[in-house]
DNA sequence: AAACTTCCGTACGAAAACGTACATTTCAAA
DNA sequence: TTTGAAATGTACGTTTTCGTACGGAAGTTT
């Protein structure tokens, strides 16, 4: 098995890690590339692997029933996937798939689980990094429950735009309206408004980004809510949006 | 200050401690009695308490703008409140809310977190239940997206039928509607078709559980899978429902 | 080149919930 | 007892999204 050698770590939780901490850790990770599409962990499977994105991204979804599927959260390089192992459960409800290829850092649950134990800065982080996903679920659940079609379109791309950190990527409208749980069609209609607007252009499941700023005034209030309690929990400077003093 | 003598616990993640850890935490924990409405804490404000339920319910809701207000979680006696404290967050987007009057053992955030990080059976617990909590709020989410109001309102019920453990409480329809997100006359026409079905009976507030089957039959899937989830990792027997084996 | 699959566009009736206004009932305070 | 506030009932036009069907365009496979 050919391990390629890790030269610098993306992830923002790794990177934040003491070096002695890091050392110790570095051993068990594994480098690989995740593809499109790839399911990391099946509901109520047990869970082998947790998951340190590089610049791959990952959504977390419930499946209702058979086909019906809906995210519930989604994960780049400033976030973790499975929690689910240090928190004590061998499983989860929910699936892992890969929403955008790319490099991972992979590592046992056992291995992790262990280390979490051992009450460290990783400790901390992971416990932080768990808050932060609480609120984005939280969020996401009221967003669902509050905010039209097109608002909630505009907070996932600029969720997906902040963590593939690139203005294109991967993405057909099929994906789009089970994510958003959603139609397909409404999302044709409204990712077709945006594109009208000159905001994004796609084709046959390439998404690009045209217009960043037009997409956070379109998008609800939820993106901000989310980003900043993140960065507040990361200890990274709050980038303070431009809407929170406008009128409502 | 008289403080009552705590001779039996009902919260299930405290009764669920060593008697060694226990002892230790005691002398820290107050029993209180929370007041229908009160609220424990404000978005973004310090957490100065953590709560444990006895026989009260605690909501945990997102605030959306001034007005609308929107419940994230729901909290009793299998649960505790304010999971922020030990991972690591000095505060929450969030407001805690006692939503049934009951007693509650309340303690300082500090002593919680210390104790917290002594990494003994009580982190073990309290990690146990972030997962579980998380499951609840995740499939809330999905809830607020694909299902009916009359789901919605019937799983609530539920809930909090299970964590009031009696069949009447207080609840008025424009309470319910903002924890559901959902306009007051939805709830009034939602709530009068379940009233004339015989499953739940109410007047000026006062709500009467009187068909929990048909309630458990009404209400969507998510009621179980939360359920279960939780009690999975609570290490309580699974309850199977009578609905699982049905065809959709 | 033909067949096929995937992705996107459009149309349209149906259903659910929204937003609002106003009436009624019931309980509590003055 | 009167007044008022809180809780509930009802009605109705509007909006959004659903659910479904069909068709076309753009790649891909055979």
């Amino acid at each position: 098995m050919f391990q390629k050698s890790i030269t610098r770590v993306e992830n923002r939780i790794l990177a934040s890690l003491p070096a002695g901490e890091y050392a110790r850790l570095l051993p068990h990770l594994k480098l690989l590339t995740l593809e499109y599409k790839q399911v990391l962990f099946e509901p109520h499977k047990p869970l082998r692997y947790a998951y340190f994105p590089e610049d791959c991204v990952i959504s977390m979804v419930s499946t209702v029933f058979d086909k019906t599927i809906v995210e519930v959260g989604l994960a780049g390089r400033d976030e973790m996937v499975c929690v689910a192992t240090f928190l004590g459960a061998n499983s989860t409800p929910h699936r892992g798939i890969v929403q955008r290829q790319g490099r991972a850092l992979r590592i046992k649950t056992n291995v992790l689980h262990d280390e979490f134990r051992r009450g460290g800065r990783l400790q901390e982080l992971l416990l932080r990094h768990t808050q932060a996903l609480l609120v984005q679920v939280a969020q996401t659940s009221v967003c669902n429950r509050l905010h039209s079609l097109e608002s909630r379109l505009c907070r996932w791309l600029l969720m997906m735009h902040d963590r593939v950190q690139a203005d294109e990527f991967v993405l057909t409208q099929d994906v789009i309206s089970m994510m958003l749980g959603a139609q397909r069609t409404g999302v044709t209609e409204t990712a077709g408004a945006l594109q009208k607007r000159g905001i994004i252009s796609y084709s046959r499941g390439r998404m690009v980004i045209l217009g960043r700023q037009k997409l956070e005034e379109t998008a609800c209030e939820c993106y901000w809510i989310v980003s900043e309690e993140r960065d507040r929990l990361n200890g990274i400077r709050p980038t303070h949006h431009p809407l929170r003093s406008q009128s409502h």
